[in-house]
DNA sequence: GGTTTATATGAACGGATGTTCATCTCAAAG
DNA sequence: CTTTGAGATGAACATCCGTTCATATAAACC
């Protein structure tokens, strides 16, 4: 049997997995059904049974999976020293790794409720802890009189929302190369956070 | 019969329309079934024929009533003099406008996918006169020296994702009163775009 | 009271759903 | 060359899907 069993890392194979991103954010989890999954990866329905427990561990960990490298890969980045130099690295950042996984970052965000409830709380509780890493930076600029932010939790998530919005409507080729979005949405959110110590007289 | 004929209004009846529009944006367009929508007015599946032609006509429908609703009241809203009192009370507006109808919004952001390409231009092209009310104030302030956005376009996507992020953390009694998350939202909003005229010194 | 007409039923249609399982294939191990 | 045993099949399970339609109900009108 091929079934992962002890450990918990990604229980899915890497083959089905890719197949059931692709599908899940191009068509939606419900409208999805493994049949079509198995089809995308040249085998017959029964066999994805040896990949993965049922559908919707599918889901859940290519979720867990997206998230749990967000955490990580945000660990491992270069941050510089200082409120304003975090937060940049923070958006700069943000923006880099959800451009490139497109296909995670929607489903991360659409398919919330196809979660049991159970997975539902454990996928909750990894994105409040990628959100407690930009608000810590927001407390610490508040403090550190870098920043003056009304409210550290709601321009936490308003700066969140922000930049994953850039998903939405970033297109490869398009108008405008990926940093140089990275440096427009930095400086509206330098900006939006009172960060903007020069170049402002009246 | 019940069902309307001519008028490109409302196809769908009042019942039908607000117990649909509960389910998908509860549970999501493809979980729900027509037998789960019948059960919710009261009725057999069958019945649900009359008021609605089907399925797909009941998303596009909820979607296109609601992004007509928020059209005409953005174009009756009192929206003041210059670019600055313009984008305040868009800004206000977008706001209170999307967390009165937080299943509305919902679906009209999730369902994107389930309609029909035809339907999808149609939903696309109301919402795109609805950023393009925004960006007209923003390339306004940003001739007159108002505000000082690097990309009108990009800002405007920026601070519609922003505003309309609202609606995933909001809840009814919860810390903030609606009117003081508005303020906040226009504090980041008014810093972002440069127009923080006063109150700045360094 | 009888007739029209809107409203609703519930069975039926062909097909799709997630999952299981006995069976088969076929490369590697002994 | 035989024996494994993992990988894959494809049929089968019970159930659900959107939609249609002949039929029933019941209120509105003459």
């Amino acid at each position: 049997m091929a079934r992962k069993t002890g450990s918990h890392a990604q229980i899915t194979g890497p083959r089905v997995r890719s197949a059931a991103q692709k599908l899940f954010a191009r068509m939606g989890y419900a409208a999805v059904s493994m049949r079509r999954i198995a089809a995308e990866v040249g085998m017959q329905a029964g066999a994805l049974y040896l990949y993965t427990p049922d559908k919707q561990t599918l889901l859940f960990d290519l979720m867990k999976t997206h998230l749990e490298e967000l955490l990580q890969a945000w660990a491992a980045a270069e941050k510089g020293k200082g409120a304003m130099a975090q937060l940049e690295a923070f958006v700069r950042f943000h923006i880099r790794f959800h451009l490139a996984r497109p296909d995670a970052v929607f489903i991360a965000y659409m398919e919330l409720r196809n979660l049991t409830p159970e997975n539902f709380e454990r996928i909750e509780s990894l994105r409040r802890a990628y959100e407690n890493q930009l608000e810590a930076i927001l407390r610490q600029g508040q403090e550190s009189g870098d920043f003056r932010v009304p409210d550290t939790k709601l321009a936490t998530l308003a700066i969140i929302a922000m930049l994953t919005g850039v998903n939405t409507w970033y297109r490869e080729g398009g108008r405008l190369s990926r940093s140089r979005v990275e440096s427009i949405y930095w400086d509206m959110v330098r900006k939006a956070v009172g960060g903007d110590d020069a170049a402002r007289i009246a």
